[in-house]
DNA sequence: CACAGTAAATGAATACCATTCATTTTGTGG
DNA sequence: CCACAAAATGAATGGTATTCATTTACTGTG
C-alpha cells in the first residue's frame, strides 16, 4: 500500500501514461496546504495525494523548494489587480495592495520563498507585473520610476502579509511593560482606537497599520512624481 | 567523544557549576550562524560549540524557535535607534529605517520568526521599541497613531530586507521575456538608471527601491499627521 | 545536618523528512 | 527494430529536532 491506497497498486516501470506533471503536482500541493496548512505539506504527503511513490516526484520538481516556486506562482492568479485598467492610478493600487496582502497572509510560508525567487518562467507573476506596470505608465508614471515603485509596494505588502499572522496580544510586554511606560502606553491607546468590532471598517490592529502605511505610501509616491 | 572533543569528557550528571544559560547558548548561536550561516544552526552545532550534549540544551530551551527569539531579540541591539533623541523626527526615521534594514538584511531568516515572536520578554527589542515611540511623541505624534504608524515602517523594513537577499536578476524575465514587453523594458530602464556603480549613492536595485519606499512613507505619514 | 526534590548533564533512541539510487518498464527518435 | 531517454517503484541514506531513562549535584526544609 506504499503508492496507490485502493485499486491497482501499479508496479514498477514507466507507465503507459504520463501519471504526474507540473500542473497536476502544483495543484496537488495547493489541495495539501489547504487541507492541512503549510506543516503538512510533506513530499510524501503530496506523492500520497498523487498516488504515487515520494521519489517520483523527483521526477519533474528537482526539490521541494521548486514544488513551492510553482506553488508561488500558481497563488499569484488569486491576486486581483483588474482595477488598474478602470480605476485612477491610486484607486488601482489600493485594491490591487488590499487583495495582494490578503492572498499571501493565507500563504505567509511562501512569503520568504518569493524573496529569492527569480521570476522566470512564473508565467502569472509577470503576467501580473505587465499589468500593473501598464497601470503606472498610463497614469502618467516615467518609465524608470515604476519598478523602484513596484518594489517598494510589494516589499510593504510582503512584510504586512507576515504582520497579519502575527497573534493579537504580539505587543503584550508582560512583565517587562513597567520597564517601558511610553511604549506600553501608546499600545494601549492604539487598541482601544478601532477596536469596536461593531460596524463599518472592521479593522483590528494588523488593518489599521496596512491602511496607514498604504495611504501613506500612495501620498507618497504621488509627491515623487510631481518632483 | 560526543559531548566535549577535547580535555575532561564529563560524566553523566549535573555538573558541580552549570554550563549552559540563555546568556551562552544565545551568543554561541551567534557565533555559529557568523562562522557557517543560517543553515548551519543546528541544534546539533549548537551543543558542540557548547561542548555540550545535544539534549543539555532542552533543559533551557524549549525548542530551536525559542533559541531564535533569543537571537532575534540580540540582533535587535545592532540596530542604531540613537537617532530620535538628536534629530528631527524624519531624519530619526531615515537613520533608524537603514540600520534596522542593514541588520535584518544580514539576518534574513529571522524576519520569518519575527512575526509571529510576542515582544513579551524581549528586552532589547522593547528597549529600541520605548525610545522610538519616544521620538514619535516628542515629534508631535498623537498616541493612538503611533504604533500603527510603526508597524507599518516594519513591514516595510522587514519585507525589503527579504528584497536585499534576492538575487540581482530577479526580475530575470527570461523566455518569456517577449511576452511581457511593457514589464521587460521598464525593468531594462531601472537596472540603467542608478546601475553605474562609480561612485556616489553606490546603490543597487534593492537600494533604490528602499529609498524610493521610505521617503514616500516618510512623506505620507507627515501629511497623514496634519490631518 | 539529613533528606527530598529538582535542576542539569549524558547518551541512546525516535520519528520524520528530503533526497538518492538501483531497478524495472515503457515510450520514442534514428 | 533497437538503443536510449523518461518515468515509475521501493529500498536505502543521512540529517533533523526532540524525547526519555539515567546519573549526578545543587538547594531548600525539617
Amino acid at each position: 500500500m506504499t503508492a496507490a491506497a485502493q485499486g491497482t497498486p501499479r508496479r514498477a516501470g514507466r507507465p503507459p501514461r504520463g501519471v504526474l506533471s507540473r500542473e497536476r503536482i502544483t495543484s496537488a500541493a495547493v489541495a495539501q496546504i489547504a487541507a492541512e496548512g503549510y506543516e503538512g505539506l510533506t513530499m510524501s504527503a503530496l506523492a500520497r495525494r498523487l498516488r504515487v511513490a515520494p521519489s517520483a516526484v523527483y521526477n519533474h520538481a528537482s526539490s521541494k523548494q521548486e514544488v513551492l516556486r510553482w506553488v508561488q506562482d500558481h497563488v499569484m492568479t488569486m491576486v486581483d489587480f483588474s482595477a488598474f485598467a478602470t480605476e485612477p492610478w491610486d484607486e488601482a493600487v489600493r485594491r490591487w495592495a488590499w487583495s495582494y496582502r490578503e492572498v499571501f497572509a493565507r500563504h505567509a510560508p511562501l512569503v520568504p520563498v518569493i524573496a529569492v525567487m527569480p521570476v522566470t518562467d512564473a508565467a502569472e507573476t509577470l503576467r501580473m507585473y505587465e499589468e500593473v506596470t501598464r497601470g503606472f505608465l498610463a497614469a502618467g508614471w516615467p518609465e524608470e520610476r515604476v519598478v523602484p515603485a513596484i518594489v517598494a509596494l510589494e516589499s510593504f505588502i510582503y512584510g504586512s502579509a507576515l504582520d497579519v499572522s502575527a497573534p493579537s496580544n504580539i505587543f503584550d510586554s508582560g512583565a517587562l511593560g513597567p520597564e517601558f511606560p511610553v511604549f506600553t502606553s501608546a499600545v494601549r491607546s492604539a487598541a482601544g482606537d478601532g477596536a469596536d468590532d461593531s460596524a463599518e471598517g472592521a479593522s483590528n490592529a494588523a488593518d489599521v497599520a496596512f491602511s496607514t502605511g498604504l495611504e501613506a505610501l500612495i501620498t507618497g509616491l504621488k509627491v515623487q512624481l510631481t518632483e
